[in-house]
DNA sequence: ACTGTATTTTGATATTTTGCTAAATATAAA
DNA sequence: TTTATATTTAGCAAAATATCAAAATACAGT
């Protein structure tokens, strides 16, 4: 949970997550996107896989990364929980 | 936003939010569910008070938090929409 | 004016985070 | 096997964060 939130407090991680909605990139289409240095957005990217919110695979020399939805929205509802927010069922709970 | 996740990243904070779900208390009540000095407890109260996560009256010396519900939910919808994950419609949205 | 209570501020220290450059690693291609 | 490309690791500096004890502030009651 922590992990988590600590990973979303930071506007270039974010960035990179709704980046990966639209499929997964490389490393290097990601950092493409920042005036970062490649060594520091792989320090970003290690907090993500930290956090668990992205996941990633190495083909050749290239590695991609993958957008972890489910851990998003686990962290969605347990903050909604927290703080009794409603939110609307998710589809595994309305086939219970 | 970055200082609305930066401060639920950490677990005495997001305690101190769900303590206050039961309506305000004072610094001194919610610094004593906790084993941390008052001045620690004092900046943690700083944190969530620049991310507007809560709000303070003082009434002679006692300073009492109130759990500003409305940023959370704002967070919750926006942490939504950032990854198009759905949620139910708010009753203000219901209500247009 | 003095005393006691509640809280915050200050100053110090330790740790973590964010960023960089340079070096190391892994793989593909020539 | 050398070279080129993609990425991560190592080492470092600056800034931010978390913690404490002690001092400062604000207020109520005597």
């Amino acid at each position: 949970m922590s992990r988590v939130f600590r990973a979303l407090a930071d506007p270039t991680r974010r960035k990179v997550l709704t980046l990966l909605r639209g499929g997964p990139l490389s490393a290097g289409d990601l950092a493409s996107h920042f005036e970062i240095s490649k060594a520091t957005m792989s320090a970003h990217f290690a907090v993500l896989r930290e956090a668990d919110l992205v996941t990633s695979s190495k083909h050749a020399t290239t590695v991609l990364y993958y957008l972890n939805l489910s851990v998003l929205e686990d962290a969605l509802l347990e903050f909604a929980r927290l703080f009794g927010i409603q939110t609307s069922p998710t589809q595994s709970e309305e086939l219970q």
